[in-house]
This record gives structure tokens, C-alpha cells and sequence, in this order.
DNA sequence: GCCTTACGCTGTACCGGTTAAGTTCGGGCG
DNA sequence: CGCCCGAACTTAACCGGTACAGCGTAAGGC
């Protein structure tokens, strides 16, 4: 394996006969170089196939150009069946590349990766740190913040609100409403929820929608929580139907365990939709081809992961017009199961 | 935002009453540093809360303590509804976080890309570079490791062996001759396939292993080919039955394909497994969840994953004892689709 | 024709670490 | 008692860029 020595900025210029300072500027945006002396530069650049040494420019500058992203979770839990992760990091990767920056992808599950992510984010390795989707009160974003790190978050933190952080989140309530209404409309009455997990907003969050709706419609709530996995789901709608088998909706807080759901119902003998109508909340891929269909609450995962993006963007630039909260909408799809 | 300075050696060594030079063997592997000394200088680090500079220190001995993933394909098609993706990315980020590398994940669809790529690895912001799963001769990978950088591949390249780069496979061929004998032994004769794209080693090795399974049988052959997605499976299912309506088994390359399989199979009034036999390859989760459960070749795909980690980690130690070839077995999945 | 100004380039001091070479000092040995 | 040696630390030279002060030159003003 030969390691072919790299040119420096050095022999570019000694090649092209000018001082290493011409060849930067002429390297970065070229201004005020004569054209002359530009195109010499450019052609050793050519010829010596000089690329800038990234290590040495940020000693100087500050700035690596590339951004982090944290996934609050072990890496055997982030990658199992759920396509939330994946398409965040989608929508990040599609925003940052467009901007020539680098996506560095750090898992943090455990207590020790924590002093991990947070000694990397000192070390000046990156511009910033974005957080997807975290669980319980972290501290680490705000701790972050504190040390002047941009910081970004996707979902609406649960910290006290000592230093705020930017987030992106998408409208929870307002999309599970617009669903248990539906559920009304279709004359239900008996209408469970399986929740999500109560460390986490998203989970929080849409039980609020569900509970606000119910009061508004002046029937009893009912509620089993699971954990946004399939498996959760499954045992979760056993537990809603054994407490009662008359229930004649259920308003499930993830796709993964809605589909864990619909195939506990059909374990235990019900028609979906006609005896229980069933709605989830995503709208994954595979919600599409479910028996049946999986009408269910449409949230924009890749455009949380662009608008984090561009939120970070715009935060290492310093910029001053960066929204520091946005909240995207969601949307009813309807299909089969409700 | 108060960008807080962060400390340097030099503060570390002013408080500690040391030199620069004894901060920097504490603060790595303190050899042959009085043990007096090497407390007041912990004392004084974690007084400052001192993190070395990750750039300077990067610039000084030659690497970044991280390493480049390129998924080559535009962000967008990495995640759609495919895990084979995500699975890889666990594996290798469980292994490189055990020893405390980072990954920079690059999406490389694009010609331009590939320049980006280049540049990236050129610039020494990575210490290697693996590549999941390529299309095609990509020279990127050669020519990567003609400049000297480590590369690493999953998924034996298509390249000319000019230059052999480092890769870890499955045994398709295998994996896919024990499939086609198992319909076999189910009695099936009128057997077809799905086929991958022929310009990935995964799609031309799975269909070689069909062929010569098939002809060791003294069969004929049908193969409808498609590009690994579900849609493409539903397709070149409704080409199979059209040109033969009397198949019986068909082994699908990928279990996306298989599941889009299914789905045309069902529309076409065909029963799996008593009027057609399915069987798949991948062994996704969903792929226990499907109706019927899907019969299906197992790919160690987070074990890809690892060794390939593995293999970049010995790499770049330039450790003499790391296999530049690995072959991961496959392993029938029996369930009800055959 | 001389001085000012602007422009364009060079020289060089950093950025924050690592590491080879040099210095100091205590102890073993002849 | 002097010499030599090794352990333990300091000094200083890099690594490869960026950016700022400075300087030469040509154009412009009077």
C-alpha cells in the first residue's frame, strides 16, 4: 500500500512560481488575483492533482464542514423494522450534501456514549450537532448549546426550557385529532389509543391529541402504552381487547405498532374495519400493502430531516433569519382499516 | 451564543507548571511520566475540562480517526422501504464505535458525487473507505487505493483484478442452490425466477446459482429480471405468469421482490404454497410477518456490516493479519411460502 | 515631476497539537 | 571521587494551511 505523498500548498506554489499565500487565495474564492497568475496556479493545482488538506484548514479556520448527527439510541435498536431513522437521515443527508457539508453518524445509546458524543462535539470534529428523536430529558443537547455547539433537535426537547434549543417538530395533536374525528365520523364510540412510549414527546404528545379529542367528544378514554415496535403493539391490543372486547376503534400512535395491532385483531377474530377501525400514525411504506391498507396520520419524516438541516445551516453560518422552532403539519391518508 | 474558548495544552500545561510536551504524553499513553505529574496534569485537564484539538492533532500524525460508508445511490433510493442499507450501517457502526472511529456516511449516486468522494478521501478528512454494495465497474474504489487509501467493499467488486481491493461477500451461489433444491424436493419442475439487476455481483451471482442449480436438474430455465424493489417484483411476477401460466416454484433474488411476488401472485388467483412455491433471499423482518411467511435465503447483512468494519480497522493499523477476502455462508429460512 | 492611493503579491506569524533532539539530575560503578 | 548512563522533562521544529501586515509597482492627482 503506497501512500503517495500528498502536494501541499508549498509545492503548488513553488511549481507555479508564486508564494504559498497566492495559491490560497487562488484556491478559495479568487479574488483580487490577476488572471495571469490564476491560471498558472490553477494548472500546478492541475498537475500536482492538489487537494487542500481538510486537518490543516480547520486548525486555522475553525471549521470542519461537517455536521453531526446523533441517533439516542443503541445501533441494534435504531436499524430493526422502523423506517423512522432512516428517512431522517435521508432528508439531512440530501440538505447537507447540497451544501457540500459531511454527515457524520454517531449512535448514542448508552450513558457512555454520551461522553463520547460530547468530548467529539468538543473536540472541534464538527460544526454542529443534530439530535434525532430523543427519549426522556436529555441534557446533552442543551449542555451543547452552552458550550456555544449549534445544536438542533427533531422534536420538540423535553428540557426545562432554561436554554432553548431549535427543533423541528410536526403538529402531533392537531394530526390525531383530525383522526379520532374521523373515527366519530364513522360512528365509533368505544375508542381505544395505544400510545407511545411516555419518556418521549412523540408519545406524549399524540395521547394529549387523543385524550383532548375524546374529552371534547365526551367519551371514556382508553389506553394501553407500548413502544412505537410491532411487538409492543401486538401485545398491547391483546390487553385492550381483553379489557374490552367491545371496543370498536383504536387510534395507534405508530404504524409499526398499528401493524402489530391489526394482525392481534386478527388473531382474535376481528374484521378490520367493519367490527374495529384501526388508524395509524406515519405513514411508512409498507402501511400501503398491509391487509388491509393502514389509513393512518401522514408525518413528513425526510422533510423534518431537510428542515433540521437547513436550520443547522443556517446556524453555523450565523445567520439571523433561521426559524428556531418550526412545526411541519400532518396529514389524514385514508385507506381500509378506518 | 458565547463560543466559549476552549482550553488548550499550553493552558493545561501553565496550570500543571509542565511543558507542553508532558501534557501531550499524559494525555495519551502516559509513558515514563512521574506519576506526581501525571495527577497534576489529569487535575489541571479536568479542571479546564481540556479536550485536545482533534484538527491539530489530525494534522500532526497523519489521521482523522474516522472512516467514510458510501452508499452508491442518490439518498433518495437508499431508503426507500429496502433494509439492506440500515443493516449495514448497524453493523458497521456498532463495530467502529467499539473502537472509538467515527463514520461519515456519503451518499455517492451522482457522477458528481464521485468526484465529491474522491475529493473527500484525497483531502485526509478519513482514514478509509468503505463501500456498500456497488453498481457496476465503479473505478472509485481502484482508484482509491492506487492514491493509497484503504477501501474496503461489500460485495466482491466487478472491477478488472488489476488492483484487488479488500471485500467481504456472502455465498450467493450457495445460498441460492440449496433454495432451488428444496423446491426440487417439493416436487416442483416448472421452476422461475426474479432475478436482480445484472449489473450488481448480488443480482448475476444469485441468477448463475439458479442456472447451474437448475441444469444440474435438467430443467429449463425462466427468468424475468428485476432491480431488487417491491414494484419490480410485482412485475416480473405478472411476466412470469404470463409466459408460463402453469409454473409452480419460483426463487425470487431479494425479499422485496418476493413480497411484490406475492402480492402479484394473490391478484393472479395463484396459492402460495399449494399452486406456487415461493422462495426469496435477504430475510428482512417483515419477511416473518408476511402473508404466507416468507420461505427465504438468510444474508448475514449486519454481519457484512462488521467485518467489513473489521477489516477497514485492521487495514488501517496495517495489520499484516487481516483476510482480504471474507465469505459470510447463507442459511435456508424455511417458513410457509415453500 | 512628485506624492498619494490602490492593487496585487510576498513574508510570516499563527492555529494546537506531536515528537525528535537536547538538557538536567540522581545513582551505579570503577 | 569522577564518569557514565538512563530516566524524566523541556525545547523547538515541524504538520499544511489561513490571514494579516507590509512592500513594490503602476495609475491618478495636482
Amino acid at each position: 500500500m503506497v501512500t503517495r505523498e500528498r502536494p501541499t500548498l508549498e509545492a503548488v506554489a513553488r511549481r507555479a512560481g508564486v508564494s504559498r499565500a497566492t495559491v490560497s487565495r487562488v484556491v478559495n474564492g479568487s479574488t483580487t488575483v490577476a488572471v495571469a497568475i490564476r491560471d498558472a496556479v490553477n494548472q500546478a493545482v492541475d498537475e500536482l492533482g492538489y487537494v487542500p488538506n481538510q486537518a490543516a484548514r480547520s486548525l486555522v479556520t475553525q471549521r470542519t464542514e461537517s455536521i453531526a448527527l446523533i441517533l439516542p439510541e443503541t445501533a441494534s435498536r435504531v436499524f430493526s423494522d422502523d423506517m423512522f431513522f432512516p428517512a431522517i437521515i435521508r432528508g439531512v443527508s440530501m440538505e447537507l450534501e447540497a451544501a457540500d457539508k459531511q454527515l457524520v453518524l454517531m449512535m448514542a445509546g448508552s450513558t457512555a456514549s454520551h461522553d463520547r458524543v460530547e468530548r467529539y462535539a468538543m473536540a472541534g470534529h464538527v460544526d454542529g450537532v443534530m439530535f434525532a428523536s430523543m427519549h426522556g430529558a436529555d441534557p446533552l443537547p442543551g449542555t451543547l448549546a452552552r458550550l456555544g455547539i449549534p445544536v438542533v433537535c427533531s422534536g420538540r426537547p423535553m428540557t426545562p426550557a432554561e436554554l432553548p434549543v431549535p427543533y423541528v417538530d410536526v403538529d402531533h395533536i392537531g394530526g390525531v385529532a383530525v383522526a379520532v374525528r374521523r373515527l366519530l365520523a364513522l360512528g365509533r364510540r368505544r375508542i381505544a389509543t395505544i400510545a407511545g412510549p411516555q419518556d418521549m414527546v412523540a408519545g406524549i404528545d399524540r395521547l394529549t391529541g387523543y385524550r383532548t379529542a375524546l374529552d371534547e367528544a365526551g367519551l371514556a378514554e382508553h389506553v394501553a402504552v407500548g413502544d412505537f415496535t410491532r411487538d409492543s403493539g401486538i401485545q398491547a391490543m391483546r390487553r385492550l381487547l381483553a379489557d374490552d372486547p367491545q371496543l370498536d376503534a383504536v387510534f395507534v400512535a405508530s404504524d409499526m405498532m398499528a401493524h402489530g395491532a391489526l394482525q392481534a385483531l386478527k388473531d382474535a377474530g376481528r374484521r378490520v374495519p367493519e367490527d374495529v377501525s384501526v388508524i395509524g400514525f406515519d405513514d411508512f411504506e409498507i402501511s400501503r400493502l398491509s391487509d388491509p391498507p393502514l389509513t393512518t396520520v401522514r408525518q413528513p419524516i425526510v422533510d423534518m430531516g431537510r428542515t433540521m438541516a437547513r436550520q443547522m445551516l443556517g446556524l453555523v453560518d450565523e445567520r439571523t433569519d433561521v426559524p428556531s422552532v418550526v412545526v411541519l403539519p400532518t396529514e389524514l391518508v385514508v385507506r381500509a382499516s378506518a
